[in-house]
DNA sequence: TTGTGTTTTATTGCCTCC
DNA sequence: GGAGGCAATAAAACACAA
């Protein structure tokens, strides 16, 4: 039998080839596998392998090569390719259909599988930039609570000596004209207003010093008693962007209040101080 | 040789398109 | 409604270790 020269017409010339060049090509003397196209070659053991239609039988090593060369071309079938392809290789059409359509079915698992690795090695890029990240923006939190509690130490300490102070120098009532036209609270709230008013300098000279003698005294505090002292030394749980902690740095200056740094609330200081235990001065 | 896992061929049922 | 594609699956063929 004489095969016939499949060109794929409509394709290109690249494609040209015949299932004679695959098998010629493999190096194959082995007959092909013609199941459905019973030969006389006096081969009594595939004679009696074709009496057996209702088997399955794997195709010929060249038939496979020649097949994938041509799913190369198109991984689609036109019927008119089919045909040819069925008559090249003594297949029945729809056994050419049914391996195109298998082979597709792998192709597009092994095209799953290589997705699925682009996706997981970006994925493990981003996890580790993020897990980068992550580590910076604890590190970088935990900077802001220490030198936010070192300043709020600060501030009770000189707020609480300069009071002892005033009263070891004078024994009389203090501010009592004030005293005498405003409520019992507003009293208290005036006269912390005074010595807050004369810590800010000096307050602010010492913001960020660390190494203050003070700093590591464990300062009792009233103020830290009558407040909410859970909110002072509570880990921050927000995430500080650039502009929230530009919003912060702000925020510490005039009222020298440490409100406890809500999710993402570093930038509406005076709203949240009214409430707050420790607002006890104001301009 | 045999048991077991994998690959390949083929079927079935459903869906879409013309 | 028929043809063809696809997903799921069956079943045969194959590979290979024990």
């Amino acid at each position: 039998m004489a095969f016939d020269l499949w060109c794929i017409n409509n394709i290109g010339s690249r494609s040209m080839m015949s299932f004679a060049d695959v098998h010629q090509a493999n190096g194959s003397t082995r007959p092909f596998f013609r199941p459905y196209e019973h030969e006389d070659n006096g081969d009594d053991d595939l004679d009696e392998y074709f009496h057996q239609p209702e088997k399955k039988r794997r195709l010929t090593v060249d038939q496979v090569q020649f097949l994938e060369r041509s799913f190369e071309v198109e991984n689609k079938l036109e019927p008119e390719r089919k045909i040819q392809l069925a008559k090249d290789l003594g297949l029945q059409p729809r056994q050419v259909a049914i391996w195109f359509q298998n082979r597709r079915a792998r192709w597009k698992t092994k095209q799953l599988e290589k997705d699925y690795e682009v996706l997981q090695s970006s994925y493990n890029g981003l996890k580790a930039d993020y897990d980068n990240l992550f580590k910076e923006k604890e590190k970088l939190k935990a900077e802001v609570n220490l030198l936010t509690n070192e300043l709020l130490l600060k501030e009770k300490e000189k707020g609480s000596s300069e009071l002892s102070d005033k009263d070891a120098l004078s024994q009389e009532p203090p501010k009592k004209a004030i005293a005498d036209s405003a409520s019992e609270g507003e009293v208290s709230k005036t006269s912390t207003v005074a010595c807050q008013q004369e810590d800010i300098s000096s307050a602010k000279s010492d913001m960020f010093d660390s190494d203050s003698p003070h700093f590591a005294d464990g300062v009792h505090s009233s103020l830290l008693e009558a407040g909410d002292s859970s909110h002072v030394f509570e880990p921050d749980q927000s995430d500080l962007s650039q502009d929230e902690e530009d919003n912060l740095s702000k925020s510490l200056l005039p009222p020298y209040v440490f409100p406890k740094l809500e999710d993402g609330d570093y930038s509406d200081p005076p709203a949240s101080f009214e409430d707050h235990a420790f607002w006890c001065w104001s301009y």
